[in-house]
DNA sequence: CTGACTGCAAACCCTTTGCAGACCG
DNA sequence: CGGTCTGCAAAGGGTTTGCAGTCAG
């Protein structure tokens, strides 16, 4: 999986900053909150990583965490990132994404929401849509087990790796035919 | 991740076992062309691994294709189980699920469907909703990059693991409360 | 103060790779 | 027969765990 130009840091979509920060706030409470209802401690580790992951808008894996953390707190080590992100999952603070354990992904929308997923770069962004949330499932579905959350995700190829692919059109040929018919 | 009770070899939802055979003849038919068309050699191996994904509704992970496949030739290896599914990835003969690499399931499913998936153990079954394949996306999906294939992902409980918790609710705490309010 | 938390290092698991022998075409 | 494919074993990458020192409450 290549993770490419999207730093946690880089700016927004759109210029709303501010309305950015008071929101990280508000999670910030949030998660003290749950914290100390749950008897767990507090600590500046734990509080970074929990900002890195609400603020970064790409789901990251537990090393794009790490690398964001360290840019305030050097010293954090990635097991305690893994540490962390399985405790706020635990806590109801994040989710995860893809199948659980092996590179996944860390989430703090906890908003009901969708994903665009890069079939490229696995690059993930959340989009709205309140007409997909009822969403009318064929009943054969209920037969599985008990439903919880409906989520669209659609695949495609994002914008930074369709120019890649472009650039790189010349340079090697496929490994395969793929032809399927 | 909790694979448990759904092994392969397992009864189907329904008793059509007659035309279950006759999809994966054609399917079989079909792998057969595709390796001829691009000289890729036809082994017995191969032939089980693809026929191992294709019968398989559970989408297992490489090692459970492994343990199916070990019934009709006991000596394959795991190393030969991820080059083969790979290379029919590769081939366009089944698709991947979830993040690349790192415990990825396979889907030897290249029609057009939608995936149930179990929260604690990892269950996916596909289901088929023609009327979902045309949402309405919200116009900003387009702004992230060309788009593929839209996938609705139901996330629950799974019959299994809820009768499983049934059976563990006196057994064990929880580690956290989870509360999120 | 004390138990929970951190960082380190080593272990662990899943996946990939290099190589010599086996086999398809 | 030749080049591909397989199985073995060892390496690789991401994640988890045991432990002693550290810190929040």
């Amino acid at each position: 999986m290549l993770i490419h130009g999207q730093e946690p840091d880089q700016a927004t979509d759109h210029n709303n900053d501010q309305k950015i920060d008071q929101k990280i706030d508000q999670r910030m409470e949030q998660f003290k909150h749950v914290c100390k209802k749950s008897k767990v401690k507090i600590t500046d580790q734990r509080m970074e990583i929990f900002r890195e992951v609400a603020l970064n808008l790409e789901h990251p894996d537990a090393e794009t965490v790490l690398k964001g953390v360290r840019k305030r707190l050097p010293t954090v080590s990635l097991d305690t990132v893994y540490r962390t992100l399985w405790m706020l999952s635990d806590l109801g603070l994040i989710n995860t994404l893809g199948p659980s354990r092996g590179r996944t992904r860390f989430d703090a929308n906890l908003s009901d929401h969708h994903h665009f997923v890069c079939n490229l770069c696995g690059l993930t962004r959340d989009f709205y849509a309140p007409e997909l949330s009822n969403i009318n499932l064929p009943g054969e579905v209920k037969d599985f087990g008990d439903l919880e959350k409906v989520q669209v995700e659609v695949r495609g190829i994002c914008n930074f790796c369709r120019e890649e692919l472009r650039k790189d059109e010349t340079t090697e040929g496929v490994n395969y035919p793929y032809g399927t018919s």
